[in-house]
DNA sequence: CCTTTATTGCAAGTCTCTTGCAAGTAACAT
DNA sequence: ATGTTACTTGCAAGAGACTTGCAATAAAGG
């Protein structure tokens, strides 16, 4: 169970498991779609979790350099999003241009060119992000 | 050439060519990393420019409403960069992680991708980004 | 239960980008 | 050329996301 694999790279890292790493944590795993600091701030408040801002950016940077969640940074939004990685594979996002819904992608098409692109640039590639925009289904 | 568009396009739009728009552009014109309004900045005060840093920004944006200038917002880069489309055709880029150079791609890998998403997910997908980032020749 | 040390909340700070407004200037008509 | 009008600029201030300093709090382990 997650809290548990967790709770392993917590200590092995020398921290600690905590009320509120608890908090955002079982917030990340109910939810569908990657949420941002403040998002989650606004979550955990109606779920009467009393947490601070500052806490919640804390606690996804933590979860980010354990490698269990990933940071989005989508095109105009001005503030990153957070997504649980752990049980979830490598996958990407479309976002509506009007309402804001994200809708993961199940799909990667980029390991091939990969390879192109080692050639032509010289470069050695490590990561990638890739989104789409457009409207969704109700916004249409 | 180049100013003569862009007059166009201002004039078009009720503005007006300006010596601050003309150095900005000439400035994006003759460079050929996408640059961020800082680093624009930067480089028309070293070239005895006077602007403002207030300018830059409200200029990019001008730039990008008349569909002049592209803004890209990389990875984990807190502030956008922007590079001329006028003359260059769509592309994406490869950002090297530890000096920070930026490459062009001069491919795009997406155009029957959009098909399938359309069909998975129902959006009209409109725009897409997409970035990679690795080690540069430099930096291995 | 006690000690140690990581974690938290609050305040303040940083950074990018935007907005209000008076002064400056490009565009156009006289 | 000169004047009129309205767009543009610079400066100051503000907004928003995120970070940092520090004293108080609370995990973890004995
Ligand atoms: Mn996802
Ligand atoms: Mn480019
Ligand atoms: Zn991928
Ligand atoms: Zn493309």
């Amino acid at each position: 169970m997650l809290e548990k694999i967790i709770s392993q790279g917590l200590k092995a890292t020398g921290r600690r498991m905590t009320r509120t790493r608890k908090a955002v944590l079982s917030l990340l795993e109910r939810t569908h779609e990657p949420l941002s600091a403040s998002e989650i701030f606004a979550q955990l408040q109606e779920d009467q979790v009393a947490i601070d801002l500052v806490t919640v950016y804390r606690t996804v940077n933590v979860l980010k350099d354990l490698g269990l969640v990933a940071q989005l940074d989508l095109h105009h939004e001005g503030q990153s999003r957070y997504e649980l990685k752990e049980g979830r594979k490598h996958h990407h996002h479309i976002r509506c241009q009007v309402c804001g819904k994200i809708v993961d992608l199940l799909l990667c098409p980029l390991k091939k060119l990969t390879k192109l692109i080692e050639e032509r640039t010289k470069f050695v590639v490590g990561d990638h992000t890739l989104e789409f925009t457009g409207f969704c289904p109700q916004c249409q």
